[in-house]
RNA sequence: GCCCGCUUAGCUCAGUUGGCAGAGUAUCUGGCUUACAUCCAGAAGGUCGUUGGUUCGAGUCCAACAGCGGGCACCA
């Protein structure tokens, strides 16, 4: 037996033991009859490794190897996620250092360039998973761009189609100007703003000087107004109701109606409906039937108005109109208004709300899928509060825009006919392949396929499926976990809950577990961009995998969002040395007293309290993993360990006579209920003690082996 | 605006059916005892956010308030 060093130094051996474990990461080698199936959030191509991918992929890890222990087989897939707006935003930066947009090299060109990314730095982030440890089965890596993913998406997106849930419509949306694409409600990012509000003075026609104040935030908009609205309840105006009032600037009449969204306590309780450029206006102008005028284009400048606005950018107009309305007085007073206004989350600029032709998954349905799957259990979400979360978000959930007008992405499988669209009419045909039929309209054949994309989140809505279902090999659908992060909870997890249940009939996962989200000391979300952002790879290489798994365990506590804490690796890095002198110890001892302390078949009372001990722990910790519970887990490896066993129980084997075989059974076992945690350290000493086979390959201490010596 | 969570030692956090307040870290005292000074033995440190209620008994249950965090809505 090689002379072990006085401390742990896990820098020269992680490299050499995971080389050593990753043939039995594939799916084949193991034999149990039962499986644990885990899906890995896949991170984008784009994405470095934060605390929060290793947090989430070290808990899997655990369970995985927890599982691996109990004899069943792990499938437990990798991939990457193309993320199309992210990652066309980055590589778009990388343009712009170069004095380039996207649109100078044209689509094509960009594309490739996305691609030459994609193929240096996609799968850089898989590398560092594995630094930190974890345990999928790397030969089978997947991608959300591969062929047969692309098959999954587009096959899904047809059966949307055919079974009538999938539209095309004109309508408001979120517009991110600078990124030219649409976004959906998840892709906002809400900033609070110092605005005013502008209080703007509409004639009544009818011959009367009365007039109606309207307050608005927007009084850019009115060019595009098409009704004035106040609450059915407001006793104020009833009588207006069904008359018209004029458009200040423009001279238009518009109707008075009235509309239950009017809240009569803000502002004036008149609300000006502007549907091209508000959502909720949108919405009360669907139900009375008006129009809808845009004014504002996809460059948020305004158009279509007044020769003296056309042309000018959203603001710039606001300030001409303002004036203009002093000119005539118009403008009653202006307040100081706080409220918050959307953003792209991706690149920062203010969005518009305008018109666009996009494409909309109608959520009605699949909503009540999702919510069926909680309330029967079939798929459970832990902690349970956030059952509320997605109860509350899928009550008010709208149809999903699920089109996005980027180039990086998986292309609708849409094809318009080209002489239609010359003449301004829109013909379609939803198909994988170009059709070979020819128009309805024109009668000739000339289609082209649009060069509209996914949404990324409805591909990755497919994820469960995509990859469990394919090459016909083994359906492993569904997976039993996934985790992830709350702020991708409705963007990802909920979209999987309907699309499992959609197309396979049944739950894509059992259970989801939403683990904290890690913040800074200060309580703040830890941002690459702000320079808060820690590196996990930097923490392996200062502590070791084993100390970052441990520190980052130890403080994820289920209830809330934790506060990085450093002072957690001293604690793993002094946990990993007394574990790894406790065996020096074991070592040591039993070549000293190889002949004078042979085990005489004798229980002391240290030994049989140490096993109780022991036997206590394993079915503790065993109960904790499986109820995610990781943290109260380690805490009583770390104390059964510490101040059990090595405080006590080895203090009094120094002196006592106690039983040398029960000394081996709990180093044995120790590590063996450690290893989930902190892997390397303990397949290192597992190796030491002269271990033929690696630790990775045993089993879940056995609580009845510590029953038979209790017995003797 | 509506809803949810959190508030416990200097710091970061545990505290599972209500029953003498815990850990890590920091601090102090004493020990290089041949596995580990990345250690051992011991000490100090808290009106459990505030106010009220239920109870023989409340960190734990209820109500209100405050501070912080989050979710939803919203260019009103």
């Amino acid at each position: 037996m090689t002379e072990a060093a006085k401390h742990y130094n896990p820098k020269e051996i992680e490299r050499k033991i995971y080389e050593k474990w990753q043939p039995f990461f594939k799916v084949g080698k193991q034999k149990g009859k039962k499986t644990f199936i885990a899906l890995i959030a896949p991170p984008n191509i784009t994405g470095v490794l934060h605390l929060g991918h290793a947090l989430e992929n070290t808990m899997i890890d655990i369970m995985a190897r927890y599982h691996r222990f109990k004899g069943d087989r792990v499938i437990w897939l990798p991939g990457t996620d193309h993320a199309s707006i992210s990652t066309q935003n980055v590589v778009e930066k990388k343009l712009k250092k170069q004095g380039l947009t996207r649109f100078d090299l044209g689509r094509k060109k960009f594309l490739e360039e996305v691609w030459r990314w994609r193929d240096q730095f996609g799968d850089l982030i898989l590398e560092q998973f594995k630094r930190i440890g974890i345990s999928p089965d790397w030969s089978r890596i997947r991608f959300t761009l591969d062929k047969e993913y692309v098959k999954t998406v587009e096959d899904a997106f047809i059966h949307y189609y055919k079974k009538g849930l999938i539209y095309r419509d004109d309508r408001a949306i979120n517009f991110c100007p600078r990124c030219q694409t649409s976004l959906s409600d998840l892709e906002i990012d809400w900033r609070e703003n110092n605005g005013n509000l502008f209080y703007i003075r509409y004639k009544i026609k009818a011959g009367s000087n009365e007039d109606l104040i309207v307050a608005t935030t927007r009084p850019e908009t009115i060019l595009a107004d098409v009704a004035l609205a106040v609450s059915p309840t407001d006793k104020r105006y009833q009588k207006y109701l069904g008359e018209k009032a004029i458009l200040p600037l423009v001279n238009r009449e518009i109707l008075i109606i009235a509309d239950k969204r009017v809240d009569p306590n803000f502002g004036t309780g008149v609300l000006k409906i502007t549907p091209a450029h508000s959502l909720i206006d949108y919405e009360i102008a669907q139900r009375h039937s008006l129009p809808m005028i845009s004014v504002i284009d996809q460059e948020a400048k305004i158009c279509n108005s007044l020769p003296e606005f056309n042309g000018l950018d959203w603001l710039e107009a606001r300030e001409k109109i303002i004036e203009r309305l002093k000119a005539i007085q118009a403008l009653e007073k202006i307040e100081v208004y706080q409220h918050s206004l959307p953003y792209c989350e991706r690149c920062g600029t203010a969005l518009q709300v305008i018109p666009s032709k996009e494409w909309f998954l109608k959520m009605k349905d699949l909503a009540e899928l999702a919510k069926a799957a909680v309330k029967q259990k079939k798929v459970r979400i832990s902690p349970d509060r956030f059952k509320k979360v997605y109860f509350d978000w899928l009550k008010n959930v709208r149809d999903w825009c699920v089109s996005r007008k980027i180039w990086w992405g998986q292309q609708l499988p849409v094809w318009f006919c080209q002489n239609c669209l010359k003449n301004k009419s829109d013909v379609y045909k939803i198909s994988r392949l170009k059709p070979q039929s020819n128009c309805n309209v024109c009668k000739k054949q000339n289609w082209s396929r649009t060069e509209e994309v996914f949404d990324t989140w409805f591909s990755s809505a497919l994820w469960p499926f995509a990859i469990l279902y394919s090459k016909k090999e083994q359906v492993w659908y569904p997976a039993d976990i996934v985790s992830s992060a709350r702020d991708i909870f409705h963007l990802w997890i909920t979209r999987m809950i309907f699309s499992g249940f959609y197309f396979k009939g049944k739950e894509p996962f059992k259970k989801v577990f939403i683990h904290p989200t890690i913040m800074n000391k200060a309580g703040q979300r830890m941002s690459k961009s702000l320079g808060t952002g820690i590196d996990p790879i930097e923490l392996v290489e200062k502590y070791g995998a084993d100390v970052l798994r441990f520190g980052l365990i130890w403080q994820a506590q289920q209830t809330q969002d934790l506060r990085f804490n450093e002072d957690y690796f001293e604690t793993g890095s002094k946990f990993a040395n007394k574990v790894w002198n406790a065996v020096r110890f074991y070592q040591i001892f039993k070549d000293k007293n190889k002949e004078s302390r042979a085990d005489n078949g004798n229980l002391t009372k240290a030994d049989q309290l140490i096993l109780k001990d022991l036997k206590k722990t394993i079915n503790l910790v065993e109960k904790k993993i499986l109820n995610f519970e990781f943290s109260p887990a380690l805490q009583s490896i770390y104390r059964f360990f510490w101040n059990r066993f090595c405080d006590v129980y080895l203090e009094s084997s120094k002196t006592g006579k106690n039983n040398d075989k029960v000394l081996e059974l709990v180093i044995f076992d120790s590590l063996k209920l450690l290893h989930p945690f902190m892997p390397f350290l303990t397949e290192q000493l597992w190796l030491n003690l002269g271990q033929k086979k690696l630790l990775f390959l045993q089993s879940w201490p056995e609580t009845k082996t510590i029953d038979q010596f209790l017995k003797k």
